[in-house]
DNA sequence: CTCCTTGCAAAATATTTGCAAGTAG
DNA sequence: CTACTTGCAAATATTTTGCAAGGAG
């Protein structure tokens, strides 16, 4: 229907060098945003949207990858080694699992509607000890929650 | 820090009624805004607001589910039942698995950051027959893809 | 009657895009 | 030089919210 890809897209160009060195100094798996406010700091004349476009660029080229993760918000992650991550449900915050869980088994499955199915995703959800030490009963949270934010 | 809940919300208006009896005919687990667009061929001058108010009504008082799932716009699901999702990374249209996979086990699992851990959740990515139809080569697009939107 | 709920519009949040100027190769 | 990239601003897209009027119990 529509053609593989669009421009070259391959000069390095410093934007795009310090939004990469940055997001691979973090292990906070940030927001476009947040990211924009650190690189920010190095070039303060760069702007929201040229982060945006060069986390889509690195993340079509393999170089970084984003959080296909709930929550309103898009995450980056520089660390392209297969992992999980547990999300905050008061925060959205993002931690990496290093002991990864058994992935299920995707080729016997068969969905009515679906042509192929690609793989598996296993995220896990929790509260992160900032918020923790905000709530009066963390094991609370799971029952009244509003995704993205604890009550 | 916050209090437990807002107001009581326990009036059964109309609009509520066929927003749920709307959600509750499909299987399609839509975004607020595809179901805005059905419950409005009944109800010709509700707002978009209050589908969204209602949705979250929905999801808080445990009638409705709104679907933590990867992509940019939420979607609802009137099948209260646990269950996992296939998600087309074409069109970010959702299907359900009716053979479960086993979930894995979150009481051994410790993470740093995080006080606790709830709840793990799996869902799959695909390519869904109607997106399928329109690649050449589907088993392409798990390499080529923007999130949500496949070249 | 009370006050929860709605419609409407504006605001808030997140992301994308058009365009002229800038710059990597 | 060429054309990929940027900064800026405006446009989109999604969701939330203030407020006066409406309606359920």
């Amino acid at each position: 229907m529509s053609e593989l890809h669009h421009q070259p897209q391959t000069r390095m160009t410093q934007q795009r060098a310090v939004i990469l060195e940055e997001l691979r100094k973090l292990k906070t798996h940030p927001t476009a945003d947040e990211l924009y406010q650190i690189v920010r700091q190095r070039l303060p004349r760069i702007s929201l949207g040229t982060v945006y476009r060069n986390l889509l660029f690195l993340t079509e080229s393999g170089q970084i990858s984003k959080l296909e993760i709930a929550g309103n918000t898009n995450r980056f992650d520089a660390n392209m080694e297969p992992h999980q991550h547990v999300r905050c449900i008061c925060c959205g915050s993002i931690a990496d699992i290093h002991t990864p869980v058994r992935e299920p088994a995707i080729d016997k499955l068969r969905v009515q509607g679906f042509a192929r199915i690609l793989r598996s995703r296993v995220e896990f959800e929790g509260v992160c000890e900032q918020c923790a030490s905000h709530l009066a009963n963390p094991d609370a949270a799971v029952v009244y929650y509003h995704p993205d934010k604890v009550v």
